[in-house]
Order: C-alpha cells, then structure tokens, then sequence
DNA sequence: AGTCAAAATGGTTGCGCAATCATTGCTGTT
DNA sequence: AACAGCAATGATTGCGCAACCATTTTGACT
C-alpha cells in the first residue's frame, strides 16, 4: 500500500461496506462475531489507522484531554500527570499538554491552541487565568476543572487544597516548637507560593506571644542549589538570629538541609528546617524534612473523574473538592 | 453566540468571505491590512478558536508531534521532554504524550492510537519496538526518531548515546581508583539499564588484574529507598566485601549514600559510590556522587530539529547522532 | 411454514475547513 | 488610454469518517 489506507480500503479487503469497519472500530458489539473478525484481520493485516482527523469531524468527539501545567521540571505537577494518565487510560482518551511556564499570558494562548482540538475536557492549574482564558473557558462548553489550590470563583469544577492554611499550620507547629525567629524562603513566587507566604505571615502575627521573623524570597526558579543560597543569605540578613527555615518547597528545603551541614550548623538544634511538597528524599535524608504532603497524584485522578462524571452538563457541575494535606513532623524541626 | 462559531459566522462579522479569514488563520501576509484587522477583531470578539479536525482533515496537516516516554516519573524523562517542549514552541507545534510504561506491548498500543492523530513526526524512546509497531511506524511515512540511546537498525533517524560505553567507562574509573570488588546495582532492568549492566560485565572481565564483582538487579521501579535497600543486600550478600557501588541511576545512589551514613560506612573510604544521570542532588550531597551526566534536554530539542529538518522525506534522513555522555567524578569515588 | 420483531448491514450525507481554480481590483508602463 | 502583470479576494469542492435512516437478514414463536 503505497498510500496510507483509508476505511474503503479496508473495506474492500474484509469484503464489507465501509460503515460496518466503521462500526467494528467504534463499537464492536453492533456488528456479528463473523464479519468482526474479518474486519479486524484486514485492519491488521493492512496497518489500518484510524483518520483522527475524520473521525473527530464527523462525530464531533476529540477524545483528546487538555492539561494544562506551569512547569514541567517541578516534579509536583509530575506526579499530578501522573494520576491523570493513570484516570485517563480506562478512558480511551489521549492527552494534549500544555506547559505555560507560570505564565498567564502563555497560558491564554496555550488555552486557545489546546482547544482548538476540541478536546473534551480541560484541567488547568491554578486559577489566575486571564479574563479572555475565562472567557474562552467558558465559551467552550466543554467541562473545565481548575486544579491544584482552592478557588472562590471557580470557572467551572475546581480540585485542590489551601495551600495557605497548610501553611498557616506548619508555621504554627514551629512556633508551638518554640522556634521564635523564623524564616520564609521562597523562590519562583507564584500564586501558591504566595499564598503560603500569606499564611506563614497570618501565623506569626496570630501568634500571642512576640515573635521575630524574616522573609526571603525570589522570583528565580526554585532548585536545591538555590535553597542553600537562600539559607546563606537569610542567615547573614538576620545576623545569625534566624532559629528556623520554612521553605516554600522541599527542593529548597534540601537544599538549605545540605547547606547547613556545610555552615556547620546542627539540625534542628541550631536550626529548624521545613519544607512543602513531601518529596521522597525529604523522609530518607539525615535528619528527616518536616514537610506537608498532599495526594498529588490522586488529585490527577479525581480531577479526571470529575470531568468525565459531570453529567449535567451545566457549569459547577460538582462542588469544589477540598482533597486535604497532611503536616509530616520529622527530626527536622 | 449559542453554539460554537465557526469559519462562517466570523466571516459574516467581518464582512467578508469564509476563506478570507482561513487565510489570516493560517498565512495573514496574504490578505490586506485593512481586512486582516477586521478580521481580526472579528475572531477576537466572538472568540472564535478554529476547528483543529476539520483543519487537520482539509489540508492534511496535524500540527501535532506525537512523543512516547516509558515514564512520566522519571525525573531523566522529564529533561528530555523540557528540550522537546522548548524546540516544539518555535513550530506551532502540539505534543501528543504518551507514557508507555516500559512495556513495548503498551507502547504499540499508544504508537497505533498516536499515529490516528497524523502527527508530523513522531519521537519514541529506546529501540525496543515490536515488529507491527516498526511496521506502522514504516508505514506511516512520518519523520520517526528514536531517541534516548545508539541503534544499529534505526527505524528512520536516532540520537543518543552509548550506555554500554558510559557504564564501561564508570566501571574503568571504579577499578583504576582501585577498588577491586565493585558490585552493580540495578533496578527496573529496561533496555538501557541492561547496556549499562553489560558495559559493567564487560569492564570487569576486560581488567587486567583479578578482581570480584557482585550484581544486585531488581525489576522493581527505581526509588531513593530501593538504593538503599539493594546497598544492605548487596553488602550482606557479598559479605561486607563489595567495595564500591556503581548504581543503575542516581536515584539508587542517593538512596545507598543515605543508607551507608545509617550504616556507618564512610564514603567513599569503606564504599564508593557512584550513579547514572547526573541530577541535581547528586552533586550537592555530602560527599557529592560521581555521575554519568548526558545532555538529555539538548537531546531533546535537536531530535524535535532533526524530525523537521529532514527535507528528503526519505528514511534514515539524517545519521544517527552520538550526544556523548560525561563521567563526572566527584568525591563519592 | 408463516409471521413479526430485532439484529445486522448498507447507502447517503454533512461535519468545518483549506486546496484549487476563478475572478476582481490595482499598479505601473508605454 | 490601453494593457500586462500581479496582488487580493471569492466560489467550489473534497478530505475521511460517523450519524442518520433504509434495507436486508436472522431467529423466535405460533
């Protein structure tokens, strides 16, 4: 076969009309044990692939899912995929993803190419989309889940946890530890990160007793290597008073770990670290990260779910779903 | 607007014919200024996102690279799709992901459902297709390249690089250091990690003194736990006689290097340790980890340029390209 | 055997767009 | 002023498939 066969190529194989391929690929059960069979040896026999193209045209199903995430080298939103993939292969669905970059601006645009597929559903992260995003989002008519934190005005279905009240609460457990001048590292700074700095903040100043304490942030790209270069540097900001280190992810929070054993300082003596994400090298390290974790990756499933089980059709489908976090004490605070 | 606008109703608001406003779609350097912004305040106005089926299907053009991981989870796949990310940006390009889970069975299955999308090119992973995969891909008169490592029997084009020669070189740096009974510790036992176990085989055996080795493999997933894990096995194993580690990855040398300071050993006096893939932590660690470093996400972006520089259309447009691999010795060793 | 309903199969059509060809308008040249 | 030559725009058509409806076959029952 010289060119790429077609439906009616097989057809003419298997000695069928065209419609009843069709069918055999579609739903199988509407055509008999006999001709099925037939069907499926000459589309095997020929290499016979499916038009997507056509097929999405004609019946007006993609069978695509857009995701949308800001970062492909942060393993957090990695494991997220990988709960999608996992909700999405009993599905017989394909994934379209999008990386944005944390920027909302990209993110406009990468909604607009992404659904173009007419894909049947899209999960973007976060929820500060662009008013033309919304606007799109909603035009779409497909189901839309925003994913990762909560929302107050969600565009439509929304999945996530408060990123600020899980950090409200780890600071809170440094304060009742009897840390008294702790330290907010962050990088990157988006939406979540800041949010986990306004509650770092609410803690201390919720806090009854006089407290000091220090913000250092970024916007640079979070990495190990950065985490330490943060602890250096709030170190010397606070003339060595800093007693504790909240970091807004545990990449930082390792590599403030590492950092410290280099200054010679004894952990969580000296100082208290903390990280946010509960990465697997948080547990085995020596001592052990503090860290929150949350069910990443069945937040991907879920969200998968919902999407799918949206029967209404209308907007709001479902309530929002608060999936929850956990604070993991370790030897590190 | 009720339902989804399409090509007509835009060209009814701007005043003009259906194909005026494909055309600012798809090449705006062929219509007048003065029409080109009618038309396009028209699209923005009513939103309008073209139909990506009905485009596919009328000029045969998917706009869409299709790309085969083995899994989402590696942190080593996730650099390689960082470059294709990067590389695919430029073309107007979307990337159809699939995870196929290191089975070649499942990665038939996503490659024939990849395939019904017509993509312009396609990237799988490693050379380990079945032969009705090879067949479709043949077949399927697309750019293929497969990736990851060297092939002798390419399918079209490749770009990679040894891991037998990699893990022959580490093992030769192991021995010249002096150790003398240096075990491999693998996990997960895909295609590459077997080229690295039999670079390790071959290294012993091509040493000219007398030396013992030990091998310590599992079809386990890799973690930072299993290395720790396989370091007391294999330590037991050999009798505390194995003294040097070369693990399958970096993840399993941070778990051993973790789990040798539980143990007490000192690293690298009582055991060497060394990995694959050279990520962040290794090299902040205490000791940092000897490593095998490759240009992953680099690899990446030129087998997106290759896909799409290969005029010809031909097969085997292109040789196969070598990225070279680099032994970075570090204090672990 | 005859009847009828249900299952199996086929023919026709349109999905929304871009390729192709056709037409119109516009500029510069003599 | 006449015309060539090109740029800009429009009309028609078909991409490959599945929805829809029509027809044929099967089988259960009297």
């Amino acid at each position: 076969m010289s060119t790429k066969p077609n439906l009616k190529d097989v057809a003419k194989v298997a000695g069928v009309s065209a419609i009843t391929v069709s069918r055999v690929l579609t739903d199988p059960s509407r055509v008999s044990e006999k001709l099925r069979s037939k069907v499926e040896k000459a589309i095997h026999d020929i290499g016979y692939i499916r038009n997507h193209a056509a097929s999405a045209l004609a019946s007006k199903k993609s069978g695509v899912l857009a995701v949308i995430i800001p970062s492909l080298s942060n393993i957090v939103f990695n494991d997220v995929l990988q709960g999608i993939y996992q909700a999405v292969k009993a599905k017989n669905l394909q994934v379209l993803l999008g990386d944005c970059h944390y920027s909302p601006l990209e993110e406009e645009k990468l909604i607009a190419t992404l659904l173009s597929q007419s894909p049947e559903g899209i999960i973007v992260t976060g929820a500060a989309q662009t008013d033309y995003a919304r606007k799109l989002l909603l035009q779409a008519d497909i189901p839309v889940i925003q994913i990762m934190e909560l929302t107050h005005q969600p565009i439509d279905m929304n999945i996530g946890f408060s990123h600020y009240q899980a950090s409200y609460d780890m600071t809170n457990h440094l304060l009742q530890r009897g840390y008294r001048a702790p330290a907010f590292l962050g990088a990157r700074m988006d939406p979540r990160t800041q949010q986990r700095l306004a509650g770092f903040k609410q803690a201390i100043t919720d806090w009854p007793q006089p407290c000091s304490s220090y913000i250092h942030t970024t916007v640079q790209p979070s990495s190990i290597k950065l985490g330490g270069q943060l602890l250096q540097a709030v170190i010397a900001e606070s003339n060595h008073q800093c007693d504790a280190v909240f970091c807004c992810n545990d990449d930082l929070a390792l590599g403030a770990l590492f950092e410290s054993k280099r200054m010679n300082l004894s952990v969580p003596k000296d100082i208290a670290i903390c990280g946010f994400n509960d990465l697997e090298a948080s547990a085995l390290v020596e001592p052990a990260i503090t860290s929150v974790s949350s069910p990443r990756s069945e937040m991907g499933r879920q969200a998968v779910e919902m999407l799918f089980s949206a029967t209404g059709k209308g907007r709001h489908a479902l309530a929002p779903v608060d999936v929850g976090y956990n604070i993991i004490v370790r030897s590190s605070t």
